[in-house]
DNA sequence: GCCAACGTTGGC
DNA sequence: GCCAACGTTGGC
């Protein structure tokens, strides 16, 4: 079982929303970045724990957990020509970009936002501050333990 | 709204 | 295959 993050902007799909969803459970499509579509494809399993981020708003934080419910199958957003997150050079043979689906777990009581991440030792080398673009990327085992121990 | 970082595109 | 131009992300 292995921990990752995800972000989303709250303006588009907060974690609100996740638990607002049928089942507390949503796609997670428009991925469309090749380093982030290669983690989801290849490496997110059913039952990994994903922590939710939420970015562009004040403060981006760490605002709780979801889980994979179901693992990576072609996004169909992506033949879909009046979708945003449409791509007409995905082939349907060989379908370029992936989604999979979460659901939610808890959401924290209070977000772990990014100043306090800086500033917690044991967290100062999580991906998300070395590689601030991208999208889906893993969280270690023991970064998860800090976290969750700091999110109370 | 600005701007740094960085991924993607396309000419050569 | 290099690299300049361009577009996007995301913190501030």
């Amino acid at each position: 079982m292995a921990y990752w993050l995800f972000k989303t902007e709250p303006d588009v799909f907060s974690i609100e929303d996740l638990v607002n969803s049928p089942k507390s459970t949503t796609r997670w499509d428009g991925i469309r970045n090749y380093q982030a579509r290669n983690f989801l494809r290849d490496q997110v399993k059913k039952g990994d724990q994903v922590f939710i981020y939420h970015s562009q708003c004040k403060p981006p934080g760490i605002v709780g957990l979801a889980k994979v419910t179901v693992t990576a199958y072609p996004d169909p957003a992506q033949f879909e020509p009046d979708n945003k997150y449409f791509d007409e050079r995905s082939n349907p043979e060989d379908p370029r970009w992936v989604a999979v689906d979460v659901q939610h777990v808890r959401t924290f009581k209070e977000a772990l936002s990014l100043p306090q991440i800086k500033q917690i030792p044991g967290l100062q080398q999580m991906v998300l501050l070395r590689q601030g673009r991208l999208s889906i990327q893993p969280v270690t085992d023991a970064e998860a333990k800090v976290i969750l121990a700091a999110a109370g």
